[in-house]
DNA sequence: AAGGCGGGGAC
DNA sequence: GTCCCAGCCTT
């Protein structure tokens, strides 16, 4: 249904070349775009990953400023990586990287590798961003399929797969590989991304505007606004916290690191007790007091936060206390000052509490 | 195959 | 509120 048969190769040709001109001539500039290297490629594909362009912008500057080459990566403190990576959000792609980027110094001598077979191996690299650096730093002729080209490809040739589903992206991956131009496949796959932010969107595609309309079978039978086909993903969770911002004596702030695995893994936060060990301010106090070592006398009342992530809503009731006695139990964090608090990377809903300080 | 994993912009 | 974004990893 999908395959490719002779007769088509003429149509591939003048869709290559629709799609590509149409890309050269209004294609953003982005940082990364400017005679990238290997190593520059990678770091914008993997801050792009489920990520807005005008999002990673400023990211991008700051990381390569700090972290010009593989090498420099490779050396920082993993914290100061976190740090720049702060409010990005998907962490386990900033500690995957460094992990990646190490091994590329060690086993390649620095060198990001060029073929499928070394760069799938590397810790965050899946099919689409070993497809975009083998495509974009390589010019090597394999697929890039993210989200744009999902939805792109599905209204060109009519896919009525489940986009939601991996199976779909196998379908996808197939048809990019029969159409990808063997000339320049980096300004294809670019394109066809560049053409899903900027024409073929989710809502209301712009198809008056679309320089490959002529090729698209949604729009001849005016499917556009149906396809592609997802299912819905389930509704969040609900986790109730209250959140602690705990002063000694000499005005130092209690934080404490999560744990190295999960939700927001390695970074830094305010000590946070579920709801329900907590009904009341002495149940609270107990409670920390068993857990932490030590005894505080809660305030007042702050203010509340809520947080959504893409599977938790977090809804955080923060107090302010002052630690009164007690010793703090080893690995339930340390009392730092709000200078040293700067330097540690938080999550967008404590740096909210943070900014209370 | 399904769920965990952030945060923000567009509507 | 909903959707979704230049996805990957684990189970």
């Amino acid at each position: 249904m999908y395959q490719t048969s002779i007769d088509d190769f003429l149509e591939i040709e003048e869709f290559q070349q629709d799609l590509i001109s149409w890309f050269l001539r209004v294609q953003r500039e982005l940082p990364w775009r400017q005679n990238p290297t290997p190593y520059q490629v990678w770091v914008s594909e993997i801050m792009l990953q489920q990520t807005r362009v005008d999002t990673v912008i400023p990211y991008y500057d700051r990381f390569m400023q700090k972290y010009p080459n593989p090498e420099a990566l490779a050396a920082a403190e993993e914290e100061d990586v976190l740090k720049t990576w702060e409010g990005l959000g998907y962490y386990s792609r900033a500690r995957n990287l460094q992990t990646a980027v190490r091994e590329v110094v060690s086993e390649y001598n620095g060198k990001v590798p060029d073929n499928a077979k070394e760069l799938g191996q590397l810790k965050g690299v899946g099919p689409y961003t070993k497809g975009a650096i083998l495509s974009i730093a390589y010019q090597q002729p394999e697929p890039a399929v993210d989200g744009n080209v999902m939805r792109v490809i599905s209204r060109i040739r009519k896919v009525e797969e489940d986009i939601a589903k991996p199976k779909a992206r196998k379908i996808i991956e197939g048809i990019v590989s029969d159409m990808i131009s063997a000339e320049d496949p980096s300004s294809f796959n670019q394109g066809l991304m560049e053409l899903g932010a900027l024409i073929c969107k989710p809502k209301n595609p712009l198809c008056d505007e679309c320089p490959v309309q002529a090729h698209c079978r949604a729009y001849k039978e005016d499917l556009q606004e149906m396809l592609p086909i997802k299912s819905r993903k389930k509704s969040q969770r609900t986790e109730k916290y209250v959140a602690l911002l705990i002063r000694d004596e000499n005005h130092r702030i209690l934080v404490q690191k999560r744990p190295e695995k999960g939700l927001l893994a390695n970074l830094w936060q305010f000590p946070m007790i579920p709801m329900d060990k907590a009904n009341t301010t002495d149940e609270l106090v107990q409670w920390f007091g068993d857990q932490y070592g030590i005894t505080i006398d809660v305030h007042k009342h702050l203010t509340d936060i809520k947080h959504v992530f893409s599977h938790i809503i977090w809804n955080l009731d923060v107090y302010s206390a002052t630690s009164t006695g007690g010793c703090l139990q080893e690995g339930k964090g340390e009392f730092l000052s709000a200078e040293e608090l700067q330097q540690l990377p938080f999550p967008v809903s404590h740096q909210k509490i943070a900014r209370l300080i």
